[in-house]
DNA sequence: GCGCGTCGCTAATTCGTATTAGTGGTTAAA
DNA sequence: TTTAACCACTAATACGAATTAGCGACGCGC
């Protein structure tokens, strides 16, 4: 019952031509002569057959996959890395790649080993190691999206600010949160407090000791300003009045909230599309991302 | 700069024996006999060439590569999934196989293909295409899970609920659906109304549609729930003095969730390292998932 | 002293593609 | 008339592992 797959020599057969012909018909191969007749030829007996190339056999030829791994490591699953894959998935695929995603922590070398893929792309080391990326599109990116959500804050008049932060914050949430703290010193305010996120109570705690000192609470994540407003509502506290709150990343959950959260949106997508371009080596794309800007809900 | 990773031949000359015995000890091939000596001196030469197969090269040779590949589709990426792919992951992991999660709606087959992976699991298909699962664990699994929800429900007093679900529900909403109403008639509770959850206001309108109609809310997420809970409070209904509501999934955001979300736990990673076992023709394994639990918190 | 089986290993082939070097024939340039 | 260039292809090989068939040496039974 299994039918075995029509190989490149199949179709060689049946279009009478050498299998190293139709390797040039069906890769255009630039440096090579082939009649349009025989090209019809054998797109024909391809077409027939159902030919396709094997991706394994030209892997093993090319000495990598057309597979581009992104590996997520810890990072945030949310929204923004959603967009951020939508983009990065369709430029690869526009050039013939396919992208697959490592969400996972240990067993990473394992599956990155087994595709052979021709790049990986390791989100969190190209933020936290130092100068990975020259082009600093997407990783000074970040500190401009977060340069953004204190400007925002700037404008309404807050001096006194805090950065909510996983209370067991990884490398990249440490990076994350120097951006919004030389975002600060670049605006001329004071150095933001820092509010960790942790348990319900050790949250209400870090809430409570920051209510009067601080008018506003800036956060990494859209999941980490929620958390604040769950305290404040605990703690009885009113918001905006007591406390104002900026999310970063535009979740579904911010626009659900009561009050519906104030957050960053980035595009994301765009950033995508630029990383895959340049994992593949590719002369960069001269489309802008669309500005990162701040959807203000009740909360600020 | 770029160092030619050593092959099975460059093991072979080193340790003074062919490739094929190398080949045969790196594998431990059963039907062969190979002294111990030489064993220990190609593990040696292997060890000391930093030699690893090259998984493309044995993709070939195989047929197939040692990657199983998970077909999220458009299933809802929450932490129930999450947890799920935990659990193949490791599973899949211990048997030498890596693990490469789909999340594309699009280049599905594209990226699917160029790993030439040895099983994929499409988990959309797993669901909605009947009769795809022998073993009912896991497809039947969310009947019961759903079950689960209900009996709940019914065991507080509520007997006119309604179930939430997406304003345009794909196939696996749509069966999921299918569950609770099942479920409903199964514990002798009239038929469920329907609250599709779209827009902010058309969301609105159907939740002041039910309230007053049905007690009890049952949501298919608890992304879902959160929306009905945030149309409730613009509604002005209390919560669960005019509605009720369960959410699904135990997300991190029903616990932070003012009122905190009452949500089905759901031991996700158990049946995700069944379903490995499956994917891979070896025998099932006999731990049992633990018991799928409500986990009451103050919105029922 | 001949056949047979086992041990310990090797040679050769296979998987399916991409590419390099080359080939016979025609045409244009010198 | 020779040389060179070009056309339209083909033969052969490499990629790196896994596997099948088989080979020489040795021991054992009769």
């Amino acid at each position: 019952m299994k039918v075995r797959r029509a190989t490149m020599r199949d179709v060689a057969r049946a279009s009478g031509v050498s299998p190293a012909t139709v390797s040039f018909v069906m890769n255009d191969a630039p440096d090579q002569t082939i009649s349009e007749a025989t090209r019809d030829r054998v797109r024909q007996a391809a077409a027939d057959l159902g030919y396709r190339a094997h991706p394994i056999a030209r892997a093993l030829r090319e000495g990598a996959s057309r597979v581009v791994v992104l590996d997520v490591g810890g990072l945030p699953r949310d929204r923004v890395l959603e967009r951020f894959v939508d983009g990065l998935e369709e430029e690869l695929g526009a050039a013939g790649y396919a992208l697959l995603v490592s969400y996972s922590r240990r067993s990473r070398r394992a599956s990155i080993d087994a595709v052979g893929p021709r790049a990986v792309i390791d989100l969190a080391a190209l933020y936290t190691r130092p100068g990975a990326i020259a082009d600093g599109g997407w990783v000074d990116g970040m500190a401009s999206h977060y340069l953004t959500q204190i400007e925002f804050l700037r404008q309404l008049g807050h001096r006194d600010v805090a950065v909510a932060v996983p209370a067991r914050p990884d490398r990249f949430m440490r990076l994350m949160a120097d951006y919004v703290r030389r975002a600060a010193e670049a605006l001329g305010l004071p150095e933001p407090a820092t509010l960790p996120v942790g348990g319900e109570t050790a949250t209400l705690a870090a809430v409570r000791e920051q209510l009067g000192r601080v008018t506003a609470v800036a956060a990494l994540t859209d999941s980490l300003a929620l958390a604040v407003l769950a305290a404040m509502a605990d703690a009885g506290a009113s918001c905006p009045g007591d406390l104002a709150v900026i999310g970063w990343g535009d979740s579904a959950e911010a626009a659900r909230w009561r009050p519906p959260l104030t957050s960053v949106r980035v595009d994301a997508a765009t950033y995508g599309r630029r990383l895959a371009r340049r994992a593949l080596d590719l002369p960069a794309d001269d489309t802008k991302p669309a500005a990162t800007r701040v959807i203000r809900r009740a909360t600020t």
